[in-house]
DNA sequence: CCTCCTACCTACTCATGAGTAATGTTACGG
DNA sequence: CCGTAACATTACTCATGAGTAGGTAGGAGG
């Protein structure tokens, strides 16, 4: 019997360029289940319906792997929020589009977050440059936003720091709710960085 | 020779009290350096002047000294907060005292911080459960205080949420300022989580 | 229909590090 | 002083997983 139809499964060659998707995506969703140290590169090359070999051929070692990773995925949500961004003006709108892009990233991308915002950040080296690099890329953004928005010069990059850190721990509260959308946590957080806690009670 | 004086070091042999203190300290060190996967039990052992089956002995396996780690810090986290907030009664002024007591932590224990925050969060299995707990007591406590404070009972976990989030990223800033205190740590955020960013510019 | 090229796989090597067995050694009660 | 129990070490075993050598199969060109 040479029935090539193993068990109906893409036994077939296919272009490197197709593999190499799949194995960042499967590279994505268990290194952010896992952690770098702990995923191992066998369950990745199961994950991508491919043996162990194929992944150094066309990816190199583990590290160029994880690195490759964070690059696609970092590239996603920095190019999805500049996009976001350009397209207004007023700074409120542009804060507000900018959270709101990121804010589908996170849920869109649940995985790549996770790599990117969990992950990555733990790790020595390399790695830590680049998401340095990219986180930095972020919070300037914002602090320039902020600044813009008429926020002394001084307190534009803690307030950025600030507020991108609200964003990264509501995103976590919005994946373990059914129903929340990147519409209702953009209202959510920019309802409190706005307004403030001030209004709240006597006070 | 038998001149016991090795080098002058504690070759002495010391109660198992010091001794298990000695480790978790060297643990915490390493662990917030190199993460729990690739920190290894001999350079612990190393930093706690201690020869490996001594660690076995006192402490178990090495997830049991991550976790010993976690819960000593996770503890002395804690318990600052709620000691700091339990001194006063007006919402305003808890909030702003169990800010104080966090950020203290955070520049006090850096390393310790580092394992909670960064390391064991990323770790599956018993240790998340660990710090999830722990972290959701925090923002059960926050959340009780803003609720206190007249905020509608459906915000103020998500605002919760955001407001610790927003503690944990100005920390990861104010690590790498050369001269922060946890007092203007406090007034940064208060500022920004109280006001509002509704005050700047034009709008 | 042959044949070579390249995508692809099975089955290994080898370094690393968790955990342990066997063995001193020091302090203290008797 | 001497026995014993807790303190402490050296030198191993053994599982795991990154990375690789060398062979197999499918498709394009003749």
């Amino acid at each position: 019997m040479s029935t090539p139809a193993k068990s109906g499964t893409s036994r077939r060659r296919l272009p490197r360029e197709v593999r190499e998707t799949q194995m960042l995506d499967a590279a994505v969703v268990v290194f952010s289940r896992w952690g770098y140290h702990s995923a191992s590169m066998d369950e990745i090359s199961d994950g991508a319906g491919v043996s162990k070999p194929m992944i150094y051929a066309y990816l190199g070692s583990k590290e160029d792997l994880f690195t490759a990773c964070i690059r696609r995925e970092g590239g996603r949500l920095m190019e999805a929020i500049a996009g976001a961004v350009g397209e207004v003006s007023r700074p409120d709108e542009q804060l507000w589009h900018g959270l709101h892009a990121f804010f589908r990233f996170v849920l869109d991308y649940r995985d790549g977050w996770i790599v990117l915002y969990r992950q990555a950040r733990v790790q020595g080296g390399a790695f830590a440059e680049e998401i340095a690099g990219m986180r930095h890329q972020m919070i300037l953004v914002v602090a320039q936003m902020l600044a813009r928005a008429g926020c002394a010069e001084a307190d534009s990059t803690p307030t950025a720091y600030a507020l991108v850190g609200a964003a990264e721990a509501l995103s976590d509260w919005g994946l373990e709710q059914p129903d929340v959308t990147a519409e209702s946590l953009t209202d959510r957080l920019m309802d409190f960085a706005w307004t403030g806690l001030g209004r709240l009670g006597d006070r």
